[in-house]
RNA sequence: GCGCAGGUGGCAGAGCGGUCAAAUGCAUCAGACUGUAAAUCUGACGCCCUUGUGGCUACGGGGGUUCGAAUCCCUCCCUGCGCA
C-alpha cells in the first residue's frame, strides 16, 4: 500500500459558486456523503438567510452538521471540528468517500489539518476584563507573557489579543503553534468565477432570498426569543434584516448593502483560498467528475 | 426676475488665506486570519516618475487681489429653498 491516508474530497468557492449543488452530484456518482463546512447553517432555524439546502434539494444524499446547534448559543469552529471528525470517522466506516462543502475556510482547514486548536473554552468574565484594556495594552501584556505569538498575531486585532491571553492565562502556557500537516489526501476542488459573475450570481440569489421570506424568518426568529444583538451576529442578512425591521434603514438600503456587503464576503473567502495552492480550480463545475475520478483511481 | 443657501476627489461630507493632493464616512482595490470566521482586523486609494522633505494637474468655468487662494473679490454657468 503506497497510501494509507483516507480520502476526502473538499468542494469550496465563494458564495453562491454553487458548491451544493456540484457536491451532491459529485456525492451521487462516487458514493459520497456530504459534511457541510459553513459557519451559519449549522443553526436550527436559520434556512432562508443561510440559504441552506432543503431536503428535497439534498436528492437523498445524506448531509451532515446542518442545524446542529440553536441560534440562541454561539456555535464555535473548535465544536464544528470535533462534531465533523466523529463523522468523518463514520463515512470512513461505511466505506463511503467524504465530500466537505462550504465557504467557511477555517471551518475546512481546522478538519481537514486537524488544528490542535487550545481547549480554552471562552471565558466571559476574563473577556470583559480584558476588554477594557486598550489594544496598545493587550499587545503588550500578551508580548510579555507569550512573546512567539506577539510576533504572527495582528497587534490591532482586539479580538484575537483577547482570545490568545484568554489561552495563555487560563493555561499558563504559550499559545501552541498550529501544524498544518493533513492525516488524510484531500483532494481540493475550488469553484472559480470571475468578479462579474460572481456579482451577478450574488445578486440573483439575494433577490430569490428575500422573495423566500428573509423578512418573515427573522421576524420568526425574534419572537423565539432572539435578541437585535444576537441576530446582528449571525451574519450580514441577519443583520442588515434586523436594521430593516427596526426602522433603522430603508428596505432598497438593506438590500443594497446585502450585495456589497456579500460581495465582499466573497472576496474575503477567495482572499483565504487563493493561499491554499493544493485548490484545483475550475470554472466549469463538470470538470469535477474527471477530476475526482482520476483521483480516486476509479 | 428678485432674495437666500450652495457647487470640493466615485458618492456623502469637512476645510473657509499658507502646515491641503485636501479630515471623516461609504464604495473600490489589495491583504491578514489558532474557540464569535457571512466574524474580526490591516494597508492602498488624483496622475507621473529615477519612489523623493520629487514633479504635474486639481476644490463648477473665467478673470482678479495676494509673496501665497479650495479658502477673499468680480463675473458667468448650474442646483436647492423662499418671494414674486
Amino acid at each position: 500500500m503506497k497510501n494509507q491516508k483516507a480520502k476526502i474530497i473538499v468542494i469550496l468557492g465563494p458564495t453562491a459558486s454553487g458548491k451544493s449543488g456540484l457536491a451532491i452530484k459529485i456525492a451521487k456518482k462516487f458514493k459520497g456523503e456530504i459534511i457541510s463546512a459553513d459557519s451559519r447553517q449549522v443553526y436550527k432555524d436559520l434556512d432562508i438567510g443561510t440559504e441552506k439546502i432543503t431536503k428535497k434539494e439534498m436528492k437523498g444524499i445524506k448531509h451532515y452538521l446542518l442545524d446542529v446547534a440553536k441560534p440562541q448559543k454561539i456555535y464555535t469552529v473548535v465544536q464544528y471540528q470535533r462534531a465533523a471528525k466523529k463523522i468523518l470517522k463514520q463515512i470512513f466506516k461505511k466505506g463511503k468517500i467524504p465530500i466537505i462543502c462550504g465557504g467557511s475556510g477555517l471551518y475546512i482547514d481546522a478538519l481537514i489539518y486537524d488544528y490542535q486548536l487550545p481547549a480554552v473554552a471562552p471565558q466571559k468574565g476574563l473577556r470583559k476584563q480584558l476588554e477594557k484594556k486598550s489594544t496598545e495594552e493587550l499587545f503588550k501584556t500578551l508580548q510579555g507573557l507569550d512573546p512567539r505569538r506577539a510576533t504572527v498575531i495582528d497587534p490591532c486585532n482586539r479580538r484575537r489579543l483577547i482570545r490568545a491571553l484568554e489561552i495563555v492565562l487560563k493555561t499558563g502556557k504559550p499559545v501552541p503553534k498550529i501544524e498544518k500537516q493533513s492525516p488524510y489526501q484531500v483532494l481540493k476542488i475550488g469553484l472559480k468565477k470571475s468578479p462579474a459573475q460572481l456579482r451577478l450570481l450574488i445578486n440573483q440569489r439575494l433577490r430569490k432570498t428575500l422573495k423566500k421570506g428573509l423578512i418573515g424568518e427573522v421576524k420568526k426568529l425574534r419572537q423565539k426569543g432572539l435578541s437585535w444583538k444576537r441576530l446582528e451576529e449571525l451574519g450580514l442578512e441577519y443583520r442588515l434584516a434586523s436594521y430593516y425591521l427596526r426602522g433603522l434603514i430603508s428596505y432598497e438600503q438593506m438590500a443594497e448593502q446585502m450585495q456589497t456587503e456579500t460581495y465582499r464576503l466573497a472576496k474575503r473567502q477567495m482572499t483565504w483560498f487563493e493561499k491554499d495552492k493544493n485548490i484545483i480550480w475550475i470554472s466549469n463545475p463538470q470538470k469535477a467528475f474527471a477530476i475526482c475520478r482520476d483521483w480516486l483511481g476509479l
